[in-house]
RNA sequence: GUCCCCUUCGUCUAGAGGCCUAGGACAUCGCCCUUUCACGGCGGUAACACGAGUUCGAAUCUCGUAGGGGACGCCA
């Protein structure tokens, strides 16, 4: 049985990184019918916060990546422990009482010396008796994991294949801090043996931490997990994603109006690809995904790929939907949506000219509101010699059927009788009712906009054409 | 600095020794459609990092070089 888990750490919001992360264990545990659970890994006091919590169930249910949990690392300190106190017993971790300041001063000189930084093991009980340390009074000490000094530690990867590190290049980590509080490498290593996690799907920020956390693993006497290294998401610049690349917070997506099925299916496609699928609902991801075809290379993330996604998911959203979605930025542009057309024929006119419900939102505002053009669209359209053709068209227009293919005739009749071509009148008639030079068919858009409120328009922005 | 990992069009990628004079998608450019802007259709530019091997044959295997990323915390 597949079980597989994201561990976030609430430490701020879920951003683009994780929930691929996110999505491909979910994928992975779908695939094979497995369990896909959520845990958070909360032990850092100085920075989890409940509220990065909540941003990250959320982002979660918007993605729409079910989970068993969430389970809390600050629930099992217990737990935590009494594993360690165990291998305590079995002299496979000891007490430390080297000070921060200590350490750094350690590091430095190791630095200086081009040498990696590492834990020298002087509190190695052997090593303390041997150089006569003894525990200063008052210092609580931290547990330090006595890793294995020599052979090496090897697995292989299901994304990155055979990795191999010596011993000698570890140090003895912390397990446990002075509070009784777990760091990262024991933490995860109990709760994936407990959680009975059997595949290890994570960021490959976290390679370097592996042969540590396997050393924990035997330790445990535990059987190993396999272990599957995703790359991680640049930005533009090839640099590491953050916050001057633009959006990285998954809510921001929603905000900006994305729709979850489009940012998943671009992450999917990111670093993991089916042949040459490029669109591919969240059923297909889960029957075609597998670990070997997730890329070994970070991958760019490319905003204007994702935009085209979500053109392409936008134009087969259900009307009533992009209705619902758009509803809030139109209020917000003070739109009342009870004063004009039903939203879901503008949204059947618009969606394929804009690629997220914002910029949909925006576009249909003149059919909820007029518009004042500006200054130089009425220069560049506002031409005295068609003045006399739009009069008898707005009159003509107060007379008709007021539907598309009525309203198209009545403009045809008018071009043909005043000699025009038809560009020559649509233009000004689109900047005097929508405010602006762009807009679907001006036919359809009119009848949309509805008589009255086309005539008005028409009306007042005679008064200031050109004589 | 040390260790680990990576390297196909600008970007995401297909590619598991002959199917590759390297395919698709986004972006870009051109043409067509057109009532503006889009959409759509057609077409173009554009890549196997470099150097040695192995092999009848290498984008695919090996080694080296260069470049990139990651890690080196009582953060996760």
């Amino acid at each position: 049985m597949v079980r597989t888990r994201f561990a976030p750490s609430p430490t701020g919001y879920l951003h683009i990184g994780g929930a691929r992360t996110a999505l491909f264990c979910w994928a992975f545990a779908k695939k094979h019918n497995g369990t896909f659970i959520l845990r958070v890994e909360d032990t850092d006091r100085e920075r989890s916060t409940e509220q990065s919590t909540h941003a990250i169930l959320d982002s979660m249910q918007w993605l729409g990546l079910d989970y068993e949990g969430p389970f809390f690392q600050m629930h099992r300190l217990q737990r935590y422990r009494e594993a360690a106190a165990q291998l305590v017993r079995e002299d496979k971790a000891y007490s430390c009482y080297a000070s921060r300041e200590e350490l750094e001063q350690l590091r430095e000189q190791q630095r200086a010396r081009n040498e990696k930084p590492r834990y020298d093991g002087r509190w190695r009980p052997e090593n303390a008796r041997a150089s006569g340390l003894t525990p200063p009074a008052g210092v609580t000490p931290v547990i330090r994991f006595r890793n294995p000094d020599d052979g090496e530690v090897a697995w292989n990867d299901l994304v990155k294949g055979p990795i191999t590190v010596a011993n000698g290049e570890l140090d003895d980590l912390v397990i446990m801090r002075g509070d009784g509080i777990p760091t990262y490498n024991f933490g995860v290593v109990i709760d994936d043996i407990d959680m009975e996690i059997t595949h290890v799907i994570r960021g490959d920020d976290h390679v370097n931490n592996t042969p540590r956390q396997i050393n924990v693993y035997r330790a445990l006497g535990a059987p190993l997990p396999k272990f599957a290294h995703v790359p991680m998401i640049l930005g533009q610049d090839g640099e590491r994603l953050s916050k001057r690349h633009g959006a990285v917070s998954v809510m921001q997506y929603f905000e900006e109006g994305y729709l979850p099925e489009a940012l998943l299916n671009y992450l999917a496609r990111l670093g993991w690809s089916h042949g040459d699928e490029e669109k591919f609902s969240r059923g297909q991801l889960v029957e075609w995904f597998d670990l070997e075809h997730i890329s070994k290379s970070p991958a760019r993330f490319d905003p204007a790929k994702l935009a085209w996604l979500n053109q392409q998911y936008l134009r087969q959203a259900d009307d009533a939907r992009l209705a619902e979605l758009a509803k809030p930025f139109l209020e917000a542009s003070g739109c009342d949506l009870q004063r004009g057309p039903p939203f879901a024929a503008v949204a059947a006119l618009l969606k394929e000219r804009v690629n997220t419900i914002g910029e949909l939102a925006a576009a249909a505002v003149y059919f909820y509101r007029s518009l004042e053009p500006a200054a130089e669209l009425k220069a560049q359209h506002y031409l005295s010699e068609i003045k006399p053709a739009l009069m008898d068209l707005r009159q003509r227009l107060a007379g008709i059927e007021w539907q598309r293919a009525k309203i198209n005739e009545t403009l045809k009749a008018v071009v043909a009788d005043y000699k025009l071509k038809l560009p020559k009148i649509a233009m000004p008639l689109r900047v005097m009712v929508s405010g602006g030079a762009q807009t679907p068919s001006i036919d359809a858009t009119l009848e949309l906009i509805g008589r009255d409120a086309v005539l008005a328009r028409l009306d007042r922005q005679l008064q200031v054409f050109p004589a």
